[in-house]
RNA sequence: GCGAGCGUGGCGGAACUGGCAGACGCGCAGGACUUAGGAUCCUGUGGGGAAACCCAUCCGGGUUCGACUCCCGGCGUUCGCACCA
């Protein structure tokens, strides 16, 4: 029946992979799927680098579920594309001097040719990539949609700059305050308009849904901390201008309680009332630190340093102590949050306290412990909550926090200077790139008309094939230059007009990609309103932590608009997410700068892909990742031939020995394992059950069929060639993958005999075999005669037994 | 600084709701087969000890008949976020 030929990987693999392609194996039936399972990882950037082993991981992980779920019985679709836009291979053509028209499409042959040779499940039919036209047209249709719901808007904000490069920086590009280009330059901030979607107004939904979301906690977590829900209070503080008006400063607080111990307002460098809050004789002094704050770049602002400020020479009024407190101006107030003003409390607030050290303000304790003196001094902010009582704040003394922030609250409530308020740290999100690698905004500037957007029908707007597409010192994006691309008639009145020339964020780009999927040869509409209605919210999403907030809460922010849009008839799109660890090689993550890029083509090429796919999975658990090191492969490819010797003897002979009861328990606990392993993606275990099994077989002479073919079909999600290929030695004519994933018998699991761990006094001393489910005296009588055990406990007294049914008894001696 | 996780043989890692620590694999040592072995197979492999036993899951306490697992306090390490009032 079969020949005795050794496994070949590479003849093997390039077999199969010629098989799918040829049979449709991996294309699932979009339109009647009947059990439709959306299994989606992170599709890459495809670098010049090529596939890494970091990717490989990921993809196999991933690849090995939806294999998992296809045996279970499931119709999986499992797609692949490229993130291709952006500004990795912008600034990576550049340093090349390669055109990334032209760099994009030789990486992702490259790309394209690896993802094959791994061995995924993936529908190529549905392949994409977004740089292409067909593609990022619906992005910009994305865009617009947006725009029309009013949830995208134009406002200045600031940039990195680099004098020298003459270009916006993405914060990756700053070192340390200087370009990561220029290491003698520094990085200044400049304002631009830039678009921004409103992603803010969706914070509290945001945060509500991850409820409801099954996610690995620390990618909640992740998000829940970005979305960053603060409880606390708007204050208005009466200030006064130089001039003796009042002018309404509104201030947020977590800790109203605090108030009477504000000793001083500090506001934002760039809040709108620093011109006419600063007095006449501080105008100069006020003016030099404004210019020193507003030539430091986003980065070095944002990192901790020394304090600094300048008194205004004005002041307001604290409304529970109705005393002239100074407003400052400081850089360590953050314009984009809350208010971009605060009341500071130096005696319960870190900064404030190391602010007021510096600029000897005053420091007042409202907050003690119940043995504290009220008084008592303080050499550090006092920041505790619990158990702690108001001092030195009126009618406030002796209450806690809590009682306290709520009485503040109907003080300020009652006289019209606040109230209780939430407030979130999520931003809105700037999507605009001054850049050339991107899909441009569809935007037309008129005149006469004012913001024009393009009109569907002329979608997508090409971004034209410049030659030269670096960045120049203009402070706009290169399509500016494209004189014939820039001007454009106005789509309103026809008059000459003008293109919006920033394209939009990568993370865009991405943040509908998986809608897309399943209608991607569609060029009338970005995606099928049946085909969703099957396949979406996607059912299984697997990838990296490292976008576990900005692409995650990007995609969550699309999505919700789309369905309030009534564009999907879902909100969130993935109801479950695993985020896969990571592969470092070195103790560092991969990356080409140092040189620890690991390509897994040799590995492939000496080991089979198959192996290699399997060494991965067995490096140790999926969730967590870990240090590339090729010791070790071997293992997983002696395994494999092991498994093909053993579907050799059950093909070559017809008694393969009788199946002990000792195989058969492990034969159906083995089935058991690693069917609940995979489906918590604890891969490496299940890997190790079943060389557990093949090791039993062997040393029992069994090579039963049943068993061997169950075995072929567990290995079939982690080792798909090799599994195909021995399902055909085993004589079946059709794919492996159209069979059932094994059942087994919990009954068969029970061994008739159990070992009992014999413990005197806490310590184990002897160990003994009862049948199971053994009555406690029964055991202690066993255990009595076991002679090792009598050395313990003979002409002692027993004090206490305790028995463990099944497991060990415990027998304490006095 | 804040948040999350981790710390187990020479190495990667196992160990269900507290119940035989070291599964599985690599490596290493010895042996078999061989002209050969970087193939394959067998045996051994946490440390100490001749043995009985003793010691061992980062360190120090605690709870428990029993702790890798739970609690308290350290140390180390990785990953996020980072002046968010």
């Amino acid at each position: 029946m079969s020949d005795n030929t050794p496994y070949q990987p590479d003849v093997v693999e390039a077999r199969w992979q010629a098989r799918w392609a040829e049979a449709h194996t991996n294309e699932p039936d979009l339109k009647g799927a009947r059990r439709p399972f959306y299994n989606l990882m992170m599709f890459p950037y495809p670098s010049a680098e090529g596939l890494h082993v970091g990717n490989m991981f990921a993809f196999t992980g991933s690849d090995l579920y939806g294999r998992f779920k296809r045996l279970q019985g499931f119709q999986v679709f499992e797609p692949m594309g490229y993130d291709a836009f952006g500004i990795h291979s912008e600034n990576f053509a550049i340093k090349q001097g390669i055109h990334p028209g032209e760099l994009i499409p030789r990486n992702i042959a490259a790309f394209r040719r690896q993802l094959h040779r791994i061995g995924g499940m993936f529908d190529w039919r549905h392949e994409l990539s977004t740089t292409d036209p067909a593609y990022y047209k619906w992005t910009q249709w994305i865009f617009l949609q947006l725009y029309k719901a009013g949830k995208a808007y134009k406002k200045r904000a600031a940039v990195n700059w680099c004098p020298d490069c003459k270009t916006v920086l993405a914060n990756e590009q700053v070192i340390n305050g200087y370009c990561e280009r220029h290491p003698d330059t520094k990085v200044e901030q400049r304002m631009l308009e830039q678009w921004f979607f409103r992603i803010s107004d969706y914070a509290p939904r945001l945060l509500a849904n991850l409820e409801n979301l099954d996610w690995s906690e620390s990618t909640r977590l992740a998000q829940q901390n970005w979305i960053g829900r603060s409880k606390g209070a708007r204050i208005v503080f009466a200030a006064r201008d130089p001039v003796g008006e009042v002018v309404p400063l509104e201030v947020f607080t977590t800790r109203p309680d605090t108030l009477h111990g504000a000793t001083y307002l500090v506001i934002a460098p760039e809040h709108p009332a620093v011109g006419r809050l600063t007095a006449p004789e501080h105008r100069e002094a006020v003016q030099a630190y404004l210019d020193r704050t507003a030539r430091m770049d986003l980065v070095s602002r944002k990192t901790v340093k020394e304090k600094t400020g300048e008194f205004t020479g004005s002041y307001a009024v604290n409304p529970a102590t109705g005393k002239a407190i100074p407003i400052w101006i400081a850089d360590y107030v953050l314009t984009d949050y809350g208010t971009g003003a605060i009341m500071a409390v130096p005696g319960h607030d870190e900064r404030d306290f190391e602010f007021a050290r510096k600029f000897e303000l005053p420091v007042v304790r409202v907050v003690a412990r119940a043995n504290d003196h009220p008084d008592a001094s303080l050499d550090e902010a006092f920041t505790e909550t619990d158990g702690v009582h108001l001092v030195n704040s009126g009618d406030l003394n002796g209450l806690s926090i809590a009682d306290a922030a709520s009485r503040v609250e109907e003080m300020l409530e009652a006289k019209g200077a606040g109230n209780g308020v939430v407030n979130y740290r999520l931003h809105d999100w700037c999507i605009s790139r001054q850049r050339y690698w991107g899909p441009p905004i569809p935007i037309i500037y008129c005149d006469a008309c004012g913001t024009v957007p393009v009109p569907e029908k002329d979608l997508p707007v090409i971004l034209p094939p410049i030659d030269d597409f670096r960045p120049d010192d203009s402070g706009v994006s290169p399509l500016a230059r494209h004189e014939e691309w820039y001007y454009v008639p106005c789509p309103a009145c026809g008059k000459r007009a003008r293109r919006e020339t920033d394209v939009s964020d990568t993370f865009l780009d991405s943040s509908w990609y998986y809608l897309r999927y399943p209608s991607s040869d569609l060029d009338d509409r970005p995606f099928d309103e049946n085909l969703n209605k099957r396949w979406l919210p996607v059912t299984t999403y697997i990838g990296g932590n490292e976008h576990a907030v900005l692409h995650l809460l990007y995609s969550r922010f699309v999505t919700m608009v789309l369905k309030e849009l009534g564009l999907v008839d879902f909100e969130e799109p993935f109801t479950r997410f695993r985020a896969h660890g990571t592969i470092v090689k070195d103790g560092a993550k991969m990356s080409k700068s140092r040189g620890n890029v690991v390509v897994p083509d040799d590995y492939i090429n000496q080991w089979g892909a198959d192996t290699f796919r399997m060494y991965l999975m067995s490096l140790g658990p999926f969730q967590d990742g870990g240090d590339f090191r090729d010791a070790g492969i071997s293992g997983p490819r002696r395994f494999l031939d092991k498994v093909w010797q053993l579907v050799h003897e059950t093909m070559a002979t017809d008694a393969c020995g009788e199946i002990t009861h000792r195989v058969l328990v492990k034969w159906h606990r083995t089935k058991a394992k690693v069917t609940e392993d995979m489906e918590g993606l604890k891969y490496n275990t299940a890997i190790a059950a079943m060389m557990e099994l093949v090791n039993a077989l062997r040393e029992e002479n069994c090579c039963e069929r049943q068993i061997i073919e169950d075995l072929v079909l567990m290995l079939a999600p982690i080792a798909p060639h090799f599994a195909e290929e021995n399902w055909e030695r085993l004589g079946h004519t059709t794919s492996i993958f159209e069979a059932k994933w094994p059942t087994w018998d919990t009954e068969l699991m029970i061994e008739g005999t159990v070992d009992i761990v014999i413990q005197v006094s806490g310590r184990t001393r002897s160990k003994i075999a009862v049948g199971r489910g053994a009555a406690e005296d029964e055991v202690l009588e066993a255990a009595r005669r076991d002679e090792t055990t009598r050395r313990f406990i003979d002409g002692k007294e027993v004090r206490k037994v305790i028995y463990v049914p099944n497991r060990l008894i415990n027998i304490v001696v006095g």
